[in-house]
DNA sequence: TCATTGATTTCA
DNA sequence: GAAATCAATGAT
């Protein structure tokens, strides 16, 4: 394996340091119900293998969960579709989709089988918003069903840095009802040690 | 505030 | 088949 270690400004990792495989999220890490992981991820480091073999990792700063057939806003609340399948499966899978006619947005499948969980990666250090971090690590439609535990393209990487978060109302969901619109599943970072 | 943009889903 | 929907962004 000789991947070229990238660091992008204001990361604080250092380049030329490389990452242990066992920094890699196991199965167990995702397996665990949405609004744990959700939260567990803020810190952590995204790592994307980019066309030219180049690996891009940044930490996310931002995210958001949607939880099973009782969240209407879930993509999957109305069922198993060729689109959400993925998301009935056990945790650490990738569901990507596209939206708005231009965007892609990352989501890592969380839970238990047939416990449809996903986490919507919002932010990356270097980039805010969910439709600008897909775009600047080149992840499309071609990354849904990654298995993030063991894929060669794209991967999550425990760090030991420490974070402190807030918890805010999701947006854009109006449809999915009141109850859900109040409940606090946007997870952001608010200061990192 | 509004146009953009196209896959997915729902309705006929 | 057709129509409505959409978890966003950037320009105005």
């Amino acid at each position: 394996m000789t991947d070229q270690l990238f660091s992008m400004k204001g990361t604080g990792l250092k380049t030329g340091v490389h990452i242990e495989p066992g920094k890699r999220l196991g199965v167990d890490f995702f397996t665990k119900d949405v609004l744990e992981v959700a939260p567990a991820l803020l810190g952590k480091i995204l790592a994307v293998r980019q066309p030219d073999k180049i690996v891009l990792r940044q930490m996310i700063t931002e995210t958001e969960a949607y939880r099973g057939t009782e969240d209407k806003a879930c993509h999957a609340s109305r069922g198993k579709t060729p689109r959400t399948e993925v998301m009935f499966r056990r945790g650490g899978f990738v569901y990507v989709y596209f939206v708005y006619g231009m965007y892609w947005m990352l989501n890592v499948v969380t839970g238990c089988a047939n416990e449809p969980q996903a986490v919507l990666i919002r932010g990356i250090d270097g980039s805010n918003g969910p439709g600008r971090l897909t775009r600047s690590l080149n992840i499309n439609g071609t990354f849904y069903g990654e298995d993030m535990t063991v894929s060669e393209r794209i991967w999550i990487e425990d760090s030991d840095i420490e974070i402190s978060f807030e918890k805010t109302p999701r947006i854009g969901i109006g449809y999915a009802g009141r109850r859900l619109v109040n409940m606090l599943w946007i997870f952001i970072i608010t200061s990192r040690a």
